[in-house]
DNA sequence: GAGTTTGAAACT
DNA sequence: CAGTTTCAAACTC
């Protein structure tokens, strides 16, 4: 009876967003956040005939821009906001369409790949509903991962209608929405590289791109699939999370309390020579994270913490300020501003709420990553991945709180859980060692979508819709 | 908005 | 594996 109210509640506010015509949240899914593979899923279902279920038809198709629909619909919650919102008019089916559609998600070849990436992340704790899955995922070292760079789950309210991708890119991330969902003005690149910001996120490019000769796109998915393949073949983490915590200080995460940038490094570390790391220019610093000893920067001044262990950032959010110059404080605080914006987002849980599309979007981006053959580092880049274990581990499942951006931001799992998803994910001989500075190549920020309440909201609703979550059982 | 700087990614 | 080139984002003017 409980968990029938509690997943009413949620049905209701799902459903009262979706009925919002304008709201961010509609617009979040427009968005592409696609999969790589979820088109060859997709495909594999169409093929075999055997879906007819409209959720299927739900699923993220990108290029199929579809002006009610979200243009890209999270193949995970976003599909089932996108389901509950079709399905108001029978809400006697909604959570079953919901259902599905969660079971489809999972039927994702990356998703299948247990713990994988940030598809995990999303979904990860789906099963949650049945409280086993999530906890089993958490305990066995899910690794979290987020990409600070977009984790910074910087997102919300975005405005995918902009006409110029500069400006839009500008306004966004002035907004605090920059780099939830990529846009890339790749000129040679064909968006196939590394390079390129989308690809590397694992979506497809579309509209508010400013790309050119673009094969990233569902109309060339074999392409896409190909080079993935070949870039993974080449590095398996370069479409793995950069960021990862470390095990050390992670504390558990409270509505209250600000974990510190000191809990989460990057994964290769950087090679800065003339940033001092306080630019964006900086991997780690524009993962809100320190710099660590696997950087090979010089001049570290990484406000978030230097190579030396110097200048970490406190809670306060004003990290290494004693130690820094008025320049590099400018810098800084600049870099800050998403944060600030998204900070204030969360302290308003409610007008968050609508917009978690962003969130939606990446984790779902992250999953295709999750090769068979070369399980991800399941890392997940959910940015606020703790906060939303948080929320359930302290049984607030549906009460979107604040979030210090801080906390948000170097929220990752810890690296020492890395492991064990690859144990359970991952044949040994594929075993990445995470740390090694020469396995750079890891994946760019994906999404990090943080954890915006909404997203937490819809993410809950799958938990508690979804019975089971196929995807979070490891393929062995 | 154009041009420069920067460092990751890719290449050799 | 190291050095070089290419690339696109970040940044500056």
């Amino acid at each position: 009876m409980k968990v029938l109210s509690l997943d009413w509640l949620l049905l209701t506010m799902l459903l009262y967003v979706s009925a919002q015509p304008d709201s961010n949240l509609h617009r979040g899914f427009r968005r592409r956040c696609l999969d790589f593979e979820m088109l060859a899923a997709r495909r594999k279902n169409l093929d075999g005939g055997s879906t007819t279920n409209s959720s299927t038809d739900n699923k993220l198709v990108p290029g199929k821009p579809d002006s009610d629909s979200p243009r890209c619909i999270v193949p995970g919650i976003g599909l089932h906001l996108n389901a509950l919102a079709i399905a108001s008019r029978d809400n006697k089916n909604m959570k079953l369409e919901t259902l599905s559609s969660g079971t489809q998600k999972l039927s994702f070849p990356s998703l299948n790949s247990p713990r994988t990436g940030g598809a995990e992340t999303a979904y990860e704790s789906l099963p949650s509903a049945s409280t086993e899955r999530e906890s089993d995922a958490v305990e066995n070292g899910v690794q979290l991962a987020e990409d600070a760079s977009q984790a910074s789950a910087y997102l919300v309210n975005e405005e995918f209608n902009q006409n110029s991708p500069k400006k839009k890119r500008r306004r966004l991330e002035q907004a605090g929405e920059g780099e939830s969902c990529k846009r890339c003005n790749c000129k040679k690149s064909k968006c196939l590289k590394l390079y390129c910001e989308c690809f590397a996120a694992g979506v497809y490019c579309i509209e508010p791109c400013s790309c050119q000769d673009c094969f990233n796109k569902p109309i060339h998915e074999d392409t896409v699939l190909a080079t993935r393949k070949q870039i993974e073949s080449r590095n398996p983490l370069a479409f793995a999370p950069k960021v990862i915590r470390t095990s050390d200080s992670v504390p558990e995460v409270r509505d209250d309390l600000i974990t510190t940038p000191s809990s989460a490094r990057h994964k290769r570390g950087c090679n800065c020579k003339k940033s001092n790391c306080l630019k964006k220019y900086c991997e780690c610093f524009q993962g809100g994270v320190g710099c660590s000893i696997n950087c090979r920067c010089e001049g570290c001044k990484n406000a978030f913490g230097r190579k030396d262990g110097s200048a970490i950032v406190e809670t306060d959010g004003e990290p290494g300020e004693e130690e820094m110059d008025p320049s590099e404080k400018n810098a800084l605080d600049k870099n800050f501003e998403k944060p600030d914006i998204l900070n204030n987002e969360e302290q308003n849980p409610a007008s968050a709420l609508p917009t978690t599309p962003l969130q939606l979007c990446r984790p779902l981006v992250q999953l295709p990553f999750s090769s068979k053959s070369k399980p991800p580092r399941s890392f997940i880049a959910i940015g606020s991945s703790s906060a939303l274990y948080t929320g359930q581990r302290y049984g607030k499942p549906s009460i979107i709180r604040p979030q210090n951006i801080i906390e948000k931001h170097f929220q990752t799992i810890a690296e020492d859980e890395t492991p064990e998803i690859l144990r359970g994910n991952s044949s040994p001989g594929t075993g990445i060692k995470t740390s090694s500075p020469n396995s750079k190549r890891i994946s760019p920020p994906q999404c990090e979508l943080g954890s915006t309440p909404g997203g937490r909201s819809g993410r809950k609703l799958i938990l508690q819709s979804i019975p089971s979550f196929p995807s979070l059982t490891p393929k062995h």
